[in-house]
RNA sequence: GCGGGCGUAGCCAAGUGGUUAAGGCAUCGGUUUGUGGUACCGACAUUCGGGAGUUCGAUCCUCCUCGUCCGCC
């Protein structure tokens, strides 16, 4: 996938972070990890501090100094999980600002805006995602809706010639209205697709039903992204239905909360044997953290809330997660993917020792 | 030696004559999925310094004892 901050291996993962700081992360430190992409946020940048003053910087790239590529999400998803007062009609959504109370209107129109002026590589269609569950009939709503609102993002969208605008099919856990999204939303002919609404609260049974049967609904030669995924076997799973790339908070808020990925499993840094174990988080991982420090001083760290502890074990996290999704990309590229992850399984896991 | 205060979990600490003895820290686990970073959930005192007594029933009342702190000799 090309950018016009550079190209984009596929299957890939984004670290997500409100700047490029990825919370506590230097973009230096992010890009060593390995990643080629991240996610920024509109929402949150528009209550703080601001399109106008990211503009004035020269934009997004050089205010947070990521010269990378840097896709913004559109809101959709912060106003359906942030925002305590809000209400969504045909027209957009107005809520209450967490910060001071002042009243937002997001429309699809104001969030291609916004995202124009922080000048991201690729924007992201203003949707409406609906919780789970949701009754079918408030889903349709939502996918009527974000069908609508994706032909005003088209229109609104000012920078087509270097940003690409994604539409996120919608329809919950419900097959044919999947289908319809998907349909719909093809129509438009946009340079990628997302598979949104998912990572909402449903069980990680009926995430791979729903990606198995909404990702071959979108064309395969455009970018297909899975919104808010997630762990290994969830993105075996994807893959292997097609999608090319993720983002997902799980790296870096583990690592907030002393959770590391070693191998495809997780542990709790925190717990009582890493308190005297000297070895590396994991021998084999070539990430800063795994060459410098021992489990026994992230243990440390992190139980006295050092900061450096929360950015070793986001950094490795990171790099674990990087590193899985382009043994996935050499899988499919030397044709031994089907055969080393057995991706109709959800809960199988990677064999990573191979 | 005399007078007084206090002893509740590893630490701090509430509390009542009747059986669930608050809470916090620490400890030990778990959770986190299109990110308001340091969060959330759970476990953790058959027992209230020790002994005897009063009482249907004592962590709480009485006596003794031990420890500790403060005054005075």
């Amino acid at each position: 996938m090309h950018t016009p901050h550079g190209d984009i291996p596929t299957p890939c993962f984004m670290p997500v972070g409100t700047l490029a700081n990825v919370k506590t992360l230097t973009p230096e430190q992010v890009k060593a990890a390995g990643a080629h992409i991240i996610l920024s946020n509109t929402y949150h940048l528009h209550l703080q501090p601001g399109e106008s003053i990211v503009q004035d910087a020269g934009g997004l790239h050089q205010f947070m100094n990521w010269d990378g590529p840097i896709l913004t999400d559109s809101g959709g998803f912060q106003v359906f999980s942030l925002s305590e007062m809000r209400t969504i009609d045909d027209r957009g959504v107005t809520f209450k600002s967490p910060r001071d109370g002042s009243i937002i209107e997001f429309t699809p129109e104001k969030s291609i805006q916004i995202q124009n002026d922080l000048g991201s590589d690729i924007i992201m269609a203003f949707d409406e995602c609906p919780p789970y569950p949701a009754t079918r009939e408030a889903v349709m709503q939502a996918v009527r809706r974000t069908t609508e609102w994706i032909s005003r993002c088209i229109s609104a969208h000012r920078r087509s010639h270097d940003q690409a605008l994604f539409g996120i099919v919608q329809g919950g856990v419900y097959p044919d209205l999947r289908q319809q999204s998907a349909r719909e939303l093809r129509e438009f002919e946009l340079p990628g697709y997302a598979i949104g609404g998912v990572s909402v609260g449903e069980p990680p049974e009926l995430i791979e039903g729903i990606v198995r049967e909404t990702a071959p609904l979108l064309p395969s030669d455009r970018p297909r992204y899975l919104m808010g995924v997630g762990t290994h076997p969830e993105m075996v799973a994807a893959v292997a239905g097609g999608v090319d790339l993720f983002d997902c908070v799980i790296p870096t808020r583990w690592a907030r909360h002393g959770t590391v990925v070693v191998r495809g499993e997780r542990i709790n840094i925190k717990n009582l044997p890493h308190r005297r174990d000297y070895r590396p988080l994991d021998p084999d991982c070539h990430c800063y953290t795994c060459a410098h420090y021992s489990r026994a001083y992230l243990c440390h760290l992190i139980r006295s809330k050092e900061l450096l502890g929360y950015t070793l074990l986001a950094i490795h996290n990171i790099a674990e997660l990087m590193s899985f999704t382009t043994q996935m990309r050499q899988a499919i590229l030397d044709g031994s993917f089907s055969s080393r992850w057995r991706p109709q399984n959800f809960t199988s896991s990677p064999d990573l020792n191979s």
